[in-house]
DNA sequence: GCCTGGATTGTCT
DNA sequence: GACAATCCAGGCA
């Protein structure tokens, strides 16, 4: 299965373009990776994304170049990650949601405490699965690294369900959820 | 400096 | 179906 690392033109394009075709592509942390199912878009221009009221300490990265990690911590025990998006200085990305494990499941489930089941099916699980933490904001998943977002070849699902996102408070009525059905 | 709220999950009723 | 757990970033005094 020929694997090659997905290119920074791909990503540095409208975070609403990019979100679908993120669907089947693969996301590598170490000897574990996951096919991407289900992901929501977030711009500078509607106030649920944490990069609407402008750069800060937290979200300049997101406001960087597309192709890098954003991972943020809430709830007080949950991260989540997101991919950089469009332009340098946008201030986009996508969640990634869910994923559904294709390398690594045993590390996976020893990560998530022995459950064998539902490894990768929430944006906060996926990061425990994954090993993924705040020290991994800013990691350039275009470089071919330790942490890498890889095409296999697989296009994107033919069927896209377009829905509103989940768990906001903001701006709840954009349809901009993209999930890939089973 | 202090106070508030959050792009969630697991567990209990 | 409802709620508690728990820490950090951002906003405001």
């Amino acid at each position: 299965m020929a694997e090659r690392v997905v290119e920074r033109d791909f990503l540095a394009r409208d975070a609403l373009v990019v979100a679908p075709e993120l669907l089947g592509k693969v996301l590598v942390s170490g000897p574990c990776a996951g096919r991407i199912v289900e992901v929501e878009a977030y711009r500078s221009d509607e106030p649920a994304a944490h990069s609407f009221r402008g750069p800060t300490p937290r979200t300049q990265i997101m406001f960087g170049p597309a192709g890098h990690l954003y991972v943020y911590f809430s709830y007080g025990m949950h991260h989540c990650a997101n991919v950089v998006t469009g332009a340098d200085g946008d201030g986009q990305a996508v969640l990634l949601r869910a994923l559904t494990p294709v390398r690594g499941r045993e590390l996976m489930a020893e990560r998530r405490h022995g459950r064998a089941a539902h490894l990768t099916d929430g944006p906060g699980k996926l990061c425990q699965a994954l090993a993924l933490d705040l020290s991994h904001t800013g990691v350039d998943l275009c470089a071919g690294g330790d942490v890498r977002l890889v095409d296999d070849g697989t296009p994107p699902p033919s069927v896209i369900v377009t829905t509103p996102r989940i768990g906001i408070t903001k701006a709840v009525d954009l349809p901009w959820r993209f999930v890939a059905p089973p």
